[in-house]
DNA sequence: CGATTTTGACCGGCGC
DNA sequence: GCGCCGGTCAAAATCG
């Protein structure tokens, strides 16, 4: 199997009538003005704690998205260090549940016309008091070529700098009775609904969706005693593109591994870093010393060549952990968590 | 036959 | 208190 070489980023994404132009920093991160102007001053990869991508194409898709890219003018901890606090003050904004915005945690949010979301942005913020986190990540359309893998390779870094950033949720009460598992929202653009994603789940649920024609899908992790969930939903605006909404941390490894190759390998080792990350939202005082260093270490190396395809020479054979005393590789195709944003249709070529 | 999906019922939070 | 809505449960159906 041949992989597929040249993929851009618009094979993905496709020719969205949701433009990532539509959703500024706000929309995606769902901050306030004040917020906003805070990450704007810090810069995007400075929020995800990553430094050494000054130079990279990804960066200059997210500059585009009117993120500086000035990160290499932060420390690697800027997050931990910087006057804006942490980064679960920062995103803890009160989040629209119903909002035009695409940002918002609840689904109802990628329903609507991005163009809207100031005005209701606005009335929602005041009526709305608090909801879930939610990360968006969205790679601009700029008919960049990326490798398959070096697409798949980017969104693991981003999703596993969501991880280790350890956004959390602010309880709204002290005595909330329940508090929910920080969410991490991809979009895909996909005619697949559930996408691959290394994991194995099971379908619990099935919701018809207020002011939408498509349904949502519950899913949970078949693994025992992982409890976490992922909840799959078309775009309203754009049919489409597939919003998969995932919540909460794997307590094991991913049980599809790559194939013995050279990616391979990397994946395997961005799944384990994801998945590190993760466990350092809960475990703070251990971030710092056993991942984010090893994170900023490995992304290092990170570089691209000179048609701008991502060389995966980042994340080093070594992993940053070992997740659990799981089961050693098996003959399985890496169909890690990046491939969630992926067409299955895409994977099937690797 | 076990695993998975489907689907209506149920529950809890929230706004009015 | 009531209704709406998101999320979950669980029995039945389906799949491999």
């Amino acid at each position: 199997m041949e992989r597929k070489e040249g993929v851009k980023v618009e094979d993905v994404l496709g020719n969205s009538s949701c433009s990532v132009n539509d959703f500024p920093l706000q929309s995606i991160f769902d901050l306030s003005s004040n917020e906003e102007e805070k990450i704007r001053s810090l810069g995007f990869m400075d929020l995800l704690g990553v430094q050494d991508l000054i130079s990279s194409p990804l960066l200059e898709i997210m500059a585009a998205q009117q993120v500086p890219s000035r990160m290499a003018t932060q420390p690697p901890n800027a997050f931990s260090s910087t006057k804006i606090g942490p980064p679960h003050e920062v995103f803890n904004q009160p989040a629209t549940p119903n909002s035009s915005t695409i940002s918002s945690a609840s689904s109802e949010a990628v329903h609507d016309e991005p163009a809207k979301l100031d005005d209701q942005e606005e009335d929602q913020r005041k009526t709305k008091k608090q909801c879930p986190i939610l990360k968006l990540i969205w790679i601009r359309n700029q008919g960049f070529d990326f490798h398959q893998s070096d697409l798949k390779l980017i969104m693991k870094i981003i999703f596993c700098c969501f991880g280790v950033c350890g956004f959390r949720l602010k309880p709204k009460k002290t005595n909330q009775k329940r508090q929910r598992e920080p969410r991490f929202a991809f979009m895909t653009k996909s005619e697949v609904d559930h996408l691959e994603d290394g994991y194995r789940w099971r379908k619990y649920g099935q919701k018809a969706v207020k002011n939408s024609p498509f349904p949502r899908s519950y899913y949970r992790c078949t693994t025992i005693s992982c409890n976490v969930k992922k909840r799959v939903e078309r775009c309203f605006s754009d049919p489409s593109i597939v919003v998969t909404t995932y919540e909460g941390q794997h307590t094991h490894p991913s049980p599809v591994m790559p194939r013995p190759n050279l990616v391979g390998s990397h994946l395997n080792s961005a799944i384990s870093a994801a998945s590190f990350g993760m466990s350092m939202q809960t475990t703070p005082s251990h971030y710092h010393q056993h991942f984010q260093q090893p994170f900023t270490d490995n992304l290092s190396p990170l570089n691209f060549g000179h048609n701008g395809s991502l060389n995966a020479t980042f994340l080093h054979q070594k992993r940053f952990c070992t997740p659990g005393p799981g089961p050693g590789p098996s003959l399985l195709k890496d169909h890690g968590l990046l491939q969630d944003i992926l067409p299955s249709h895409m994977l099937k070529e690797e």
